[in-house]
DNA sequence: GGATGACTTCTACACCTCGTAGAAGCCTGC
DNA sequence: GCAGGCTTCTACGAGGTGTAGAAGTCATCC
């Protein structure tokens, strides 16, 4: 459902649907346009997608990227835990040493805009 | 429904049941006992728990702690996005001042580790 | 100024998970 | 052998998600 995001700015919803493949079964054939309104309704009730209702054909747009969103859900999850510094550890402590290098390079940056 | 476990160690049903307390407008009473065991058995089947069923009473035990389930659940979302290091950065860009200094000390124990 | 066709909204269905629990089956100690 | 506790089976309602048909709206073209 969010994977209408890779495709990114503002899209109408046949656009979208153009872009989309089903997957499974039904070979490679798109969903029905009125199925892509549907998920964007919900996905713009749920506060994901905006939508300009001015123009006719009406256009979407992400509010938040992939990036963001993945960064987003993070911060839930480690919200929901009671012990946030014990969380860290062990997600720390279970990154690959590339991601560590990430990790140092991004804190050392943040460090360095104050 | 994962907060069973921040009573840890192996339990019976029945212990289990009478640590828990329904929030909402069901007072404080505890649930069924049979509702724990579907709980249980549903989490059994997800791997979340281990049974001993050589017991009677059978015992069950949480198989991660609970900061080891949120930081495998914070892995989950890192890998389902398709671009890591972007939602690294977006992580570690919005975390509050205390928690980089936690990161920044746990990266520097890791390393110490080798 | 009404018809046509594109676009949107409404409604719906099937399937899944989750919280909850009653009913029925099983096993062990007395 | 059976009573009572323990477990499994089955179920229901609520809420989310993928899918889409039917019905409504709206601008445009003749």
């Amino acid at each position: 459902m969010e994977e209408l995001w890779t495709s990114d700015a503002a899209l109408t919803a046949n656009e979208l649907r153009d872009r989309l493949v089903l997957t499974g079964s039904d070979s490679g054939r798109s969903p029905a346009t009125t199925t892509v309104l549907t998920v964007l309704s919900r996905l713009e009730r749920k506060g994901f997608v905006s939508r300009s209702r001015d123009q006719r054909p009406h256009r979407y747009r992400a509010l938040l990227s992939r990036a963001e969103h993945t960064a987003e859900l993070m911060h839930e999850v480690l919200d929901s835990s009671h012990d946030r510094a014990g969380a860290l550890a062990r997600f720390v402590g279970t990154v690959t040493a590339g991601e560590a290098q990430t990790l140092r390079r991004l804190l050392d940056e943040l460090s360095a805009r104050h």
